[in-house]
DNA sequence: CACCTTAGAATGTATAGACATATGGCGCAA
DNA sequence: TTGCGCCATATGTCTATACATTCTAAGGTG
């Protein structure tokens, strides 16, 4: 793969920081500099060095010149990704197994259910996600009727409710939480595990454009599942 | 704050794809008709439709056109902060006791320290972070000697090894795995909780351009922290 | 010596044009 | 009808230039 200039020049410098001949508050030659020493135009310059500025690694101050960013170890990119892809990569068989599916308002006195129903009713959909028939996930989800009344019609019994709604109300922002929680009675029985084993539990609620759209509790298996997260010059 | 005009372009067509006029395959304008709409050069359209780009929201085809891309759930931004700084965010107190500090050669047959030392030796961190006086994580770090001589010297009485090394060795990749555990016998003694406890086991590895750094596990009080990751517009 | 002004330096934004390259559809030929 | 090749289309890259904005440092003034 042949690199265009401007990709040929942030990677030099992207490679020149990473392995440290650029220390962090070091000054970057100016844009002047970098034209001589490519023989290219100054927005050839510009483009990588935008393109690092974007990417964190380096911060630019107009008037003063460009310099090597500190580095944040936080901010890593985590994937999580769509679990019927995830367990067909491993090699396993999927399987989804709806347990509940019930249309209800919001539980009273709870202010995240009303704000997620938003007035009108709730639709929750619990189940079982398994791996080779291993129980693998068990899956708490609430869908707001008032952003996704398309999900009353839906079918759900083969495809989970989160890759439907993937596939049905794209570009949705999102949060998670990550934590870990002992598995109560419900949970356990349902992953076949002692209570109290340690499990990976995933909270996430979505929205779109400040409409909130889902909330949904997964709880992993602890020693069956991780998540994976990464920081560095590797891009897709 | 006035957007420069190229910010305005992309602001536009990003808003227009999370509120969902613009669904995933849905073709874009071209380039010459936003230069139309916009009264600007092509450039200037061509910099916020790199950007959108860049930042996976479309998908650029030469040739054929730019197409809005498909949600991915996955991919999300997570804050991995520093303990120390999370810690006084939240108002508490922290604290950092070392337990282990060793210096040794990687164990035969483990082929993960063998790799990581390099042929030379291992530096061995244990310790334990703590809010308020309550134990919040145990932290197990190994640290190559190949790769960081000066650690040797450094003094790790009060600033976790963590934050040592994000000052002297910075600009590292690194690769986070999340999962969930039970304390064993040592884990519950030092975290003071009964053994078989949830815990958020946190392994991140470093390196620097192929040259292993370190490699830590952190061990959280599942019941007292999680992580935080983010998908969305919302840029810092 | 302290303070203010100012000139230069460096990045930010934008223009207009040129050529390169991948795509997809249309028309022509077998 | 099928398959091939060509061409219009759209993006990718790059140049050269212009002016705006912001920061730094030098030099002059009180």
């Amino acid at each position: 793969m042949t690199l265009s200039l401007h990709e040929r020049i942030r990677t030099d410098i992207e490679s020149a920081i990473l392995s440290g001949k650029l220390a962090p508050e070091d000054r970057l030659p100016v844009e002047h500099e970098l034209m001589q020493t490519y023989q290219c135009s100054r927005m050839t310059v510009n483009k990588a060095l935008s393109a690092l500025a974007a990417a964190g690694l380096i911060e630019r101050r107009k008037g003063a010149g460009s310099f090597v960013g500190r580095p944040h170890a936080h901010s890593m990119i985590l994937d999580v990704p769509d679990l019927p892809v995830e367990v067909a990569k491993r090699g396993h068989v999927y399987g989804y197994q709806p347990l509940v599916r019930k249309l209800r308002a919001a539980a009273r006195g709870n202010a995240e259910e009303e704000l997620l129903a938003g007035g009108r009713r709730l639709l929750q959909l619990d189940g079982l996600h398994s791996a080779d028939g291993a129980p693998l996930a068990v899956e708490r989800r609430l869908v707001s009727l008032a952003a996704v009344p398309a999900i009353a019609d839906a079918d759900l019994e083969k495809e989970p409710p989160g890759t439907w709604l993937l596939r049905h109300v794209p570009w949705t922002e999102a949060e998670t939480r990550i934590s870990a929680v002992p598995a109560d009675a419900e949970i356990a029985r349902l992953l076949k595990t002692p209570v109290g084993t340690a499990c990976l539990l995933v909270e996430r609620q979505t929205w779109r454009s400040s409409e909130r759209i889902t909330a949904v509790r997964q709880y992993f298996l602890g020693t069956a599942y991780h998540l994976v997260a990464r920081f560095g010059s590797t891009r897709p």
